[in-house]
RNA sequence: GGGCGCUUAGCUCAGUUGGUUCAGAGCACCUCGUUUACACCGAGGGGGUCGGGGGUUCGAAUCCCUCAGCGCCCACCA
C-alpha cells in the first residue's frame, strides 16, 4: 500500500458514484427490514440547481446515507415538479424569442412546446443531484404530471369534490395581470410600496356642493358605483341619501352609509369600487350597487376605461391624476407608504378580480393537520414553527385552486350547457358523459356537446399529494409499497414553503391514508451570501453549485454546507467553508497515507503502550458517537459534523496517530496495525455520511472488499457506554504533553533535541501514559522523585509537579514570578470556593452534588497550593 | 396593525432543567516551527463585564420586567 498519492476529488467521486450506481446500493424494495423513507422536495422540472438545493439535499443524503448504515431499508424518492405557473412562464418567453405568441397556439400546440420544453431541461438538476453525492432511488424518479400521478390528482379532485368540499364560486380573488391567472393567497408577496394618497372631488348631484375622498388608486374611480361615509359622522350627515358625479366619466352614484369606514382615516369618505376592491365588492353586496369592471385581463383598461381604454393601469394613473388636476378637482396628494400584493412569480401588482374559480374548503380539512402537528404526532424542526403553522392553520381561507394556465393537470369538469351550474366533475369525459345525461334535460347529449374546463389546477394541488402519489396510494391505497414506506420518515424543506406545501401535505396525509405523511420536518434556512443577502441569480451572488464542487470536490462542498447550518436559521454561506470542507478531506486522507506507508510485523509483539493507546481512542470515539448520536437525534447535522471534525482531527490524527506510530523505519506489530484499521473503519462509517467519496474511497482502499463489503452499506458502529475514567486519565495526560512543549516554546528548545521529565510523584503517570509522553514530547528519560532536581523549569497539572532541567542557567527571579502568580491565582480561587462553602445559604440550599464539588475544588486548590509553596520554598 | 424569534470573541454559532474550573467551539488573527501523513500541516498564544438598565435568587449568559437594535411570518383600513 505504499506510495499512496495526493487525493483526487474528481476521479474518485466518479468513479464511486458509479460503482455505487452499478450496484444499485441507491435502490429500496420492500422487504423485511424497518423502512426509512424521504421524498424529495421536488424541484422545479426545468430548473437548475442553486445553493438551497445544495443545503436542502445534502442534508437529506446525510440522513438518508445514515438510515442505511443504521440497517434500515433506505429510500430517498427523487422526482420533479411540473411547476405550473413558472415552467408555463419559460416556455412562453422562449416562444415569445421566436416571435410565436401563447395566444397565436392552440391548447394542444402549446402543450406540445411545453413538453418538448420539459424534454429538453427537464431532469437537468436531477443530474446535478448526482454530482453531489446523492444516493436516491433513481429507478423511482417520479414527475408530478407522469400518468399515474396526474391519475391521482384528478382522483383526488372528484374526490374532495363529490364530498363537497371543492366548489366554484365567483369570488374575489388575485390575479396577476402578467401571467393572466388567479393565484392563492399564499402566492401573494405583500410589499411595502412608496405611493400617494390621492385627494379628489366628487360634485354632489344637484348642488355645488363637493365632497372629497381619499385613494390611492384613482384610476378606479372608473369603476365606482358609489361614494361610502359613516352613518355618525357629522361632516357628512347633510349628505344622507343624496347622490355624487363621478369625474371624468360623469357617472352620478349614490351615498351610502356603513360603519365600515374609518372617521380617522383619509377624509372619512369612501369611494366604493366593488369590482376591484375586497372590502368595497362586500359593501357592494350590502348594497347591492353594481359591478364595473374596468380592466382587462393585462390590466389595460376595458370599454369602460373610455378614453383611456387600452393603456396600463399605472400609465392610466398617472394620466387621469393630471386630468382631475385640470379639472380643478385635485385637491392634494400626499406620500403614502402602503403594503402591495404582488405575485410570487412574476412580480406584478396583484389586481384583485372577480371571478368563477374552484376552491376548495379548508376548514375541516385544516383540523387534523393542526392537531398532528401541535400534538407533535408531526414534529417540526426547529420548533418555533409551530406558532407561525398554527397561526396559518387557525385562519386558514379556502384554497383557490383553479389557474388560467394550460401547462398542469386541466380541472375535470365539464360544461354541457350554458347555465351556471350545467356541468359535471367526472374523472373521464366518458363518465362525465353519462352524468350530464342523467343531470340535463337533454338525455342526447354526445361527447362533442362536453367542454371541459380550460383551468388548471395549482401546481400543489399535485405536489400536497407527492407522498402518497409516488407510492401510488391514491389510486391503489392498499398496494404494499404505499403501506410499507408510508408514513415517510423525515422531510427536508425551507420554511418559504411550510403553508404551499408541508402543511398541505399533512391536510392530504390525514384525508387520504388516515396518517401522518411523514414524522419529522427539518426546515432548513435560506442561504446568504457574507453581506446576508440573499442568494439569487438576479444577485449574481450566488456560487454556481457545480463549480464549487469542481473546485472543493462534493465531499468538500458538503462539509462547507453543513458546517454552519443549524436547523431553521439562515445560513451564511462563505466558500472558505467549502476550503476548509476540502482541508478536512485532505486531513483524513492523509491520514489514510500515515497508516498505508507502515510496515507491518508479525514478529514484534504489541506494547503496553500500543494497548493503552488502542483502548483509550475506542473510549473516546464512543464518547464522541454518544455525542453524535444525541445531536442526530435533534437534528443537529451541524453539530453532528463538528463533533466528527473534532474527533478525527484532534483525537485521531493528532493524538491517536502520533501517539502509535513506530519510529521512523520501525516496523509496527501486526495486531496493533489490525486494530488501528478497525478504529480507522469506524472512523470511515460516522464520516460516511458527510464525506461519502473520501471515506468508501479509503475504505475500499484499506482491504479488498466485495460488492457486499461496500461502506455505504456498512454497519453502523455499536454504541457501548465509553470509560470515562480512561478518558479523564489520558486527559491529564494531554495536560502533561502540553506544559513540557509550553516550557520547550518559552526556552525556545526545538523538539529534536530531548529532554529529561521528572515526576513528583509515581502513581500519577502510568507507564504505558509514560511512553506517550516520552514519543509526543521527544523525552530523554522520565525519572521519579519528590525533590527537584537541580536547575529544573517546572509545571503543574492538578496536584502534581513536572520537573524539566534544562541546560544553561535557569532564570530564578523568573521562575519565582511564575509560581508566585500562580500562588496568588489558586489562593484567590480557594478564597472564592471558601465563600461559598462558608456561605450557610448556599450549603443550605445547593443540590448535595453541586457542594460536594465545591467541597473537591477546595481540596484540589489546598493540595496545589502547597505544591507551589514547596516549589517556591525549593528556589530558596 | 397582530404574532414569533434574535442580540455571547473579528466572523459564524454552541451554551439542555439557573450552580461559578461555563464564559465555549470552529474559522480568522498573532508568535514559533520545512519533526520521515498532511504548510489544506504542527505547537503555542491573544481576544468577550454574554445588546443597555432594573429585578428575583445563596448564585443569572440562563428566569422576570423594561429600553434599544435586527429579522421573519401573518393581516382587506381606502
Amino acid at each position: 500500500m505504499a506510495g499512496v498519492g495526493k487525493y483526487n476529488a474528481k476521479e474518485v467521486e466518479n468513479h464511486w458514484y458509479d460503482y455505487w450506481m452499478n450496484h444499485g446500493y441507491f435502490h429500496s424494495e420492500v422487504d423485511e427490514r424497518t423502512p426509512y423513507t424521504i421524498v424529495i422536495p421536488p424541484p422545479n422540472v426545468t430548473g437548475v440547481l442553486h445553493m438551497g438545493h445544495m443545503l436542502n439535499n445534502t442534508l437529506q443524503d446525510v440522513l438518508i446515507r445514515r438510515a442505511r448504515l443504521k440497517g434500515y431499508n433506505a429510500c430517498w424518492v427523487p422526482g420533479t415538479d411540473h411547476a405550473s405557473i413558472a415552467t408555463e412562464a419559460k416556455v412562453v418567453a422562449k416562444l415569445k424569442t421566436e416571435g410565436i405568441e401563447k395566444s397565436d397556439l392552440t391548447r394542444e400546440e402549446f402543450l406540445e412546446h411545453a413538453w418538448e420544453w420539459t424534454h429538453k431541461h427537464g431532469g437537468i438538476i436531477l443530474d446535478q443531484l448526482k454530482k453531489l453525492g446523492a444516493s436516491c432511488d433513481w429507478e423511482r424518479t417520479k414527475f408530478t404530471m407522469d400518468p399515474d400521478l396526474s391519475e391521482s390528482v384528478i382522483q383526488v379532485f372528484v374526490d374532495l369534490y363529490r364530498k363537497g368540499m371543492i366548489y366554484r364560486g365567483y369570488r374575489m380573488v388575485n390575479w396577476d395581470p402578467e401571467a393572466k391567472t388567479t393565484l392563492s393567497d399564499e402566492e401573494v408577496i405583500h410589499q411595502e410600496r412608496q405611493g400617494n394618497l390621492y385627494y379628489i372631488n366628487y360634485a354632489v348631484a344637484g348642488t355645488k356642493e363637493k365632497v372629497l375622498i381619499a385613494t390611492t388608486r384613482p384610476e378606479t374611480l372608473l369603476g365606482d358605483t358609489a361614494v361610502c361615509i359613516h352613518p355618525e359622522d357629522p361632516r357628512y350627515s347633510h349628505l344622507k341619501g343624496k347622490r355624487v358625479i363621478v369625474p371624468i366619466c360623469g357617472r352620478e352614484v349614490p351615498i351610502i352609509e356603513d360603519t365600515y369606514v374609518a372617521m380617522d382615516f383619509g377624509t372619512g369618505c369612501l369611494k366604493v369600487t366593488p369590482a376591484h376592491d375586497e372590502n368595497d365588492k362586500v359593501l357592494g353586496e350590502k348594497h347591492k350597487l353594481e359591478v364595473i369592471d374596468i380592466f382587462n385581463d393585462d390590466a389595460t383598461l376595458n370599454d369602460y376605461g373610455l378614453h383611456y381604454k387600452g393603456q396600463d393601469r399605472f400609465d392610466v394613473r398617472k394620466a387621469i391624476v393630471q386630468e382631475l388636476k385640470s379639472l380643478g378637482c385635485l385637491e392634494k396628494v400626499e406620500a403614502h407608504t402602503h403594503k402591495v400584493g404582488t405575485s410570487e412569480r412574476t412580480g406584478a401588482v396583484i389586481e384583485p378580480k372577480l371571478s368563477d374559480q374552484w376552491f376548495l374548503k379548508m376548514k375541516n380539512l385544516a383540523q387534523p393537520a393542526l392537531d398532528a402537528v401541535l400534538e407533535k404526532d408531526v414534529k417540526l424542526v426547529p420548533e418555533k414553527f409551530i406558532n407561525t403553522y398554527r397561526h396559518w392553520m387557525e385562519g386558514v381561507r379556502d384554497w383557490n385552486i383553479s389557474r388560467q394556465l394550460w401547462w398542469g393537470h386541466q380541472i375535470p369538469a365539464y360544461y354541457y350547457g350554458n347555465g351556471r351550474e350545467d356541468f359535471v366533475v367526472a374523472s373521464t369525459k366518458e363518465e362525465a358523459l353519462a352524468l350530464a345525461r342523467e343531470r340535463s334535460a337533454n338525455k342526447n347529449l354526445s361527447m362533442a356537446d362536453l367542454t371541459q374546463d380550460p383551468d388548471a389546477l395549482d401546481t400543489w394541488f399535485s405536489s400536497w399529494l407527492w407522498p402518497i402519489s409516488v407510492f401510488d396510494g391514491i389510486r391503489n391505497p392498499d398496494n404494499p409499497e404505499i403501506n410499507y414506506y408510508y408514513p415517510t420518515n423525515d422531510l427536508v424543506t425551507a420554511p418559504e414553503i411550510l403553508f404551499f406545501w408541508v402543511a398541505r401535505m399533512i391536510i392530504a396525509g390525514y384525508e387520504y391514508r388516515g396518517a401522518r405523511p411523514f414524522e419529522n420536518v427539518y426546515l432548513t434556512g435560506i442561504v446568504r451570501d457574507k453581506l446576508r443577502r440573499k442568494m439569487s441569480k438576479s444577485l449574481g451572488n450566488s456560487p454556481d453549485p457545480l463549480d464549487l464542487i469542481d473546485q472543493y470536490g462534493a465531499d468538500g462542498v458538503r462539509v462547507g454546507m453543513l458546517l454552519s447550518s443549524p436547523a431553521g436559521n439562515d445560513l451564511m454561506f462563505d466558500q472558505d467553508l467549502c476550503h476548509q470542507g476540502s482541508g478536512f478531506v485532505n486531513k483524513i486522507w492523509n491520514a489514510f497515507r500515515l497508516v498505508s506507508g507502515w510496515e507491518v510485523s508479525k514478529e514484534i509483539t504489541q506494547s503496553e503502550s500500543d494497548q493503552k493507546a488502542i483502548e483509550w481512542y475506542t473510549q473516546k470515539f464512543q464518547a464522541a458517537l454518544a455525542e453524535i448520536e444525541d445531536h442526530y437525534s435533534k437534528y443537529r447535522i451541524s453539530d453532528a459534523l463538528m463533533t466528527t471534525y473534532k474527533l478525527i482531527w484532534d483525537d485521531f490524527c493528532s493524538w491517536f496517530l502520533e501517539w502509535i506510530k513506530p519510529e521512523y523505519g520501525k516496523p509496527i506489530s501486526a495486531q496493533t496495525y489490525a486494530q488501528v484499521i478497525e478504529l480507522f473503519e469506524d472512523n470511515l462509517k460516522i464520516l460516511h455520511p458527510f464525506v461519502p467519496f473520501v471515506s468508501e474511497e479509503i475504505w475500499q482502499n484499506l482491504a479488498d472488499r466485495s460488492k457486499e463489503q461496500a461502506l455505504i452499506i456498512a454497519s453502523w458502529p455499536e454504541l457501548k457506554s465509553p470509560n470515562t475514567d480512561l478518558i479523564q486519565e489520558f486527559e491529564h495526560i494531554k495536560e502533561v504533553v502540553s506544559g513540557i512543549r509550553t516550557l520547550r516554546k518559552e526556552k525556545n528548545i526545538s523538539f529534536k533535541e530531548t529532554i529529561d521529565l521528572t515526576i513528583n510523584d509515581v502513581a500519577q503517570i502510568g507507564n504505558y501514559y509514560e511512553s506517550a509522553v516520552v514519543k509526543l514530547c521527544n523525552l530523554a528519560s522520565v525519572n521519579y522523585s519528590e525533590v527537584a532536581p537541580e536547575g529544573a523549569l517546572s509545571f503543574r497539572v492538578k496536584s502534581n509537579e513536572y520537573f524539566v532541567p534544562v541546560a544553561g542557567n535557569v532564570d530564578m527571579e523568573q521562575e519565582r514570578e511564575k509560581l508566585t502568580q500562580e500562588l496568588v491565582h489558586t489562593e484567590g480561587f480557594l478564597k472564592s470556593v471558601r465563600a461559598k462553602l462558608g456561605n450557610a445559604k448556599f450549603v443550605d440550599n445547593a443540590p448535595e452534588a453541586v457542594v460536594a464539588s465545591e467541597r473537591q475544588k477546595e481540596a484540589d486548590a489546598l493540595a496545589k497550593i502547597n505544591t507551589i509553596k514547596t516549589a517556591l520554598e525549593a528556589l530558596g
